[in-house]
RNA sequence: GGUGCUGUGGCGGAGUGGUUACGCAGCGGUCUGCAAAACCGCGUACACCGGUUCAAUUCCGGUCGGCACCUCCA
C-alpha cells in the first residue's frame, strides 16, 4: 500500500483516492519567461516518480500542470518588474512571444527528460473566465475588499487560514508588504485581482469590474482546478516554497469561493541547491539541462543522481555527484545489456520477477524512496531478468531498456556479434595481436568486450 | 522575529532500539594470453553533552553547527 507523506497532517498516511480509475492531481508548474534549471525540474522528477508508482499500483493518474503565463512582479517593492514585461524587454519580444517560447523550451526539455505528459497543460491565460468567476464568487461570498491597487482576500474572513502551514500570523515579517499596499487590513491578505494603473505599461491585460487589470498570482492554480478537476482533488503537489504563501492562498480562495477543501493531499519536494548554495539568478549558478548536456551528461545520469536521495530532503548538487551517478548507471547498463545479449538465445519471462516487483514497489510505496529502491536494484544486479529491467525501465525512466533503445542494442548486435565471435577465434589461435587490435579499434567508440565466464560480451565503456 | 528542515564513513545517501543499506572513489584479490568501470573482499560512520534502557546512531532534553521559506524561486 503506497503511503506518502501529507503536507496538510505532517503524517505519513496511505493514499487512497476516490475513484483510482482517474486519481485527480494538480502539479504547480513553471512561470514562463526564462530557461528552467535543475531546481525546476527536481520537482517534475518527484512527481514523475509519483504518476509512475501510482501505475505501477494500478491505478490512473489524470494530472493538470499549469504554466504561469500572466506576468507577475518580481519583486513586491513598487519598483518591482514585471517577470514577462521583464523578459520580453530584455529579449526585444512582445509578452506573448516570450510565454510562447519559453513554454516550448519547457515541453522539450520535458520529453528529453521523459516526464509523462501531463493530460492536461494549463495555460493561465487561457482560463481568465474562470479566474474572473472565481474572483466574483469571492466578492459575492464577502471575502474581498478593494483598494486602489486591486482585489484583495482577506484573510481574516477565512479563520483557518494559518493553519495549513501552521502560520504565526501575528509574528510573520511584514515589511515590503505593507509598504507595498498600505491598505491592506492584514499583513496576509493577497490581491486575488490586480488593476492597471493609469500610465502603467502592462500588455497582459483584461477589462473586468470596469477597468483594465490582471488576476492575482494564486488565484489561477484555484480556477484551473476548478475548471479541470473539481476539488477535492485527491493529491495537489508544489516546492517546499509554496507552503507559506502561495497553497496557503489556494486552500483559502477556493474555500472563499467554492466553500470546498482544494486537496485531500498535500505533497512538497525540498530544494536543490547547487555548491551548498541556493540555486537562484543573481548568484548566477542556474544550471540548465543544456549545461548538463553540453558536459557530456545525459538526462538520465541527472534523473539517476537526484532518484539516490530523497524528495523531502534538500539536495546539494555538484558536478563530481552526477559523475558518480552517471557511472552507476554505465553499470546498470551493462548488466542490462548482458542480460540483452544473453537473451537473444534463451526463452525470457514476460513479467516481472514477483518477488523483486514486489520489494522493489515496497520500498517506492514508502514515500516514494527510490534510494532505499535503488539499493535493493543494486544488491539484485546479477539476477534481473528482461522483464524485470522493463519494470526498472517503467517506474524510473533512465532510459535503459526503453523500446527505442532495444532496436539500437539489436543493431548494435548484430554489427558486434561478427567482430566478438573474430576476436574469440584470434584469442583461441593466440593470435593475440589481431584480438587486441579489435578491442583497441571498438574502444575508440566507447565499446568493449566483457569476458566473463567464458562468454564475451560487448558493453559500453 | 516566525515556521520548518537538517548534522551518518573520502564523497553522496537510505535506514534502524541490539544483526550496522547502497552507490561513487580508494585499497587488496579473483578471473584473464594481457586487460577491463566483470566478480569477490576490505573501510567498522552516525555533531557534542546529558537522560531513559539490559542495549541508542536510532527515543527524550539540552548545546553547538548548517540550511530553507516568510522577498510572486520548484
Amino acid at each position: 500500500m503506497l503511503k506518502l507523506y501529507n503536507t496538510a497532517s505532517r503524517q505519513l498516511e496511505p493514499f487512497s483516492p476516490e475513484n483510482p480509475e482517474k486519481v485527480k492531481i494538480y502539479t504547480c508548474g513553471p512561470t514562463v519567461y526564462s530557461s528552467p534549471h535543475l531546481g525546476n525540474f527536481a520537482a517534475y522528477l518527484y512527481w514523475d516518480l509519483l504518476l509512475r508508482v501510482l501505475k505501477a499500483e494500478g491505478m490512473t493518474p489524470y494530472r493538470v500542470l499549469n504554466l504561469t503565463d500572466v506576468g507577475h512582479l518580481s519583486s513586491d517593492a513598487d519598483s518591482g518588474e514585471d517577470k514577462l514585461e521583464k523578459g520580453a524587454k530584455r529579449e526585444g519580444k512582445t509578452v506573448w512571444e516570450i510565454a510562447d517560447f519559453y513554454i516550448e523550451k519547457f515541453k522539450s526539455d520535458f520529453k528529453k527528460l521523459d516526464l509523462l505528459e501531463p493530460e492536461i497543460w494549463a495555460r493561465a491565460t487561457d482560463y481568465i473566465p474562470a479566474s474572473k468567476s472565481l474572483v466574483e464568487k469571492l466578492i459575492d461570498n464577502g471575502y474581498t475588499y478593494e483598494t486602489s491597487d486591486g482585489v484583495y482576500f482577506d484573510t481574516s474572513k477565512f479563520p483557518a487560514y494559518a493553519d495549513f502551514a501552521r502560520l504565526d500570523l501575528e509574528h510573520l515579517k511584514t515589511g515590503a508588504r505593507v509598504a507595498f499596499s498600505s491598505e491592506k487590513r492584514n499583513p496576509s491578505d493577497f490581491a486575488v485581482w490586480k488593476f492597471i494603473q493609469p500610465g502603467e505599461s502592462h500588455a497582459m491585460r483584461w477589462d473586468f469590474l470596469g477597468r483594465p487589470g490582471y488576476p492575482g498570482w494564486h488565484l489561477e492554480c484555484s480556477a484551473i482546478i476548478h475548471e479541470t478537476l473539481a476539488e477535492p482533488i485527491d493529491l495537489h503537489a508544489g516546492g517546499i516554497d509554496h507552503i507559506p504563501v502561495h497553497h496557503t492562498n489556494e486552500i483559502a480562495q477556493t474555500f472563499g469561493a467554492y466553500q470546498k477543501p482544494l486537496a485531500n493531499f498535500w505533497l512538497h519536494c525540498n530544494f536543490l541547491k547547487i555548491n551548498g548554495e541556493k540555486i537562484s539568478k543573481s548568484l548566477g549558478n542556474l544550471v540548465t539541462l543544456d549545461d548538463l548536456e553540453k558536459k557530456g551528461f545525459a538526462p538520465a545520469d541527472f534523473k539517476l543522481w537526484l532518484y539516490q536521495g530523497h524528495y523531502r530532503s534538500e539536495r546539494n548538487f555538484t558536478w563530481n555527484d552526477l559523475a558518480a551517478a552517471r557511472s552507476r548507471r554505465r553499470k546498470w547498463l551493462n548488466a542490462y545489456l548482458r542480460q540483452f545479449q544473453q537473451a537473444t538465445s534463451s526463452t525470457t519471462a514476460s513479467e516481472p520477477s514477483p518477488d523483486f516487483r514486489a520489494t522493489l514497489l515496497e520500498k517506492l510505496d514508502d514515500d516514494l524512496n527510490s534510494a532505499a529502491a535503488f539499493a535493493y536494484l543494486d544488491s539484485s544486479l546479477d539476477t534481473l531478468t528482461l522483464a524485470d529491467w522493463r519494470l526498472i525501465e517503467s517506474l524510473f525512466a533512465l532510459d535503459l531498456a526503453s523500446a527505442d533503445r532495444d532496436t539500437e542494442y539489436t543493431a548494435l548486435n548484430q554489427r558486434l556479434t561478427p567482430l566478438l565471435e573474430t576476436r574469440n577465434l584470434a584469442r583461441k589461435t593466440k593470435d593475440y595481436a589481431t584480438a587486441d587490435c579489435l578491442r583497441t579499434d571498438l574502444e575508440k567508440q566507447g565499446i568493449t568486450f566483457l569476458d566473463k565466464n567464458n562468454i564475451t560480451y560487448w558493453q559500453f565503456l
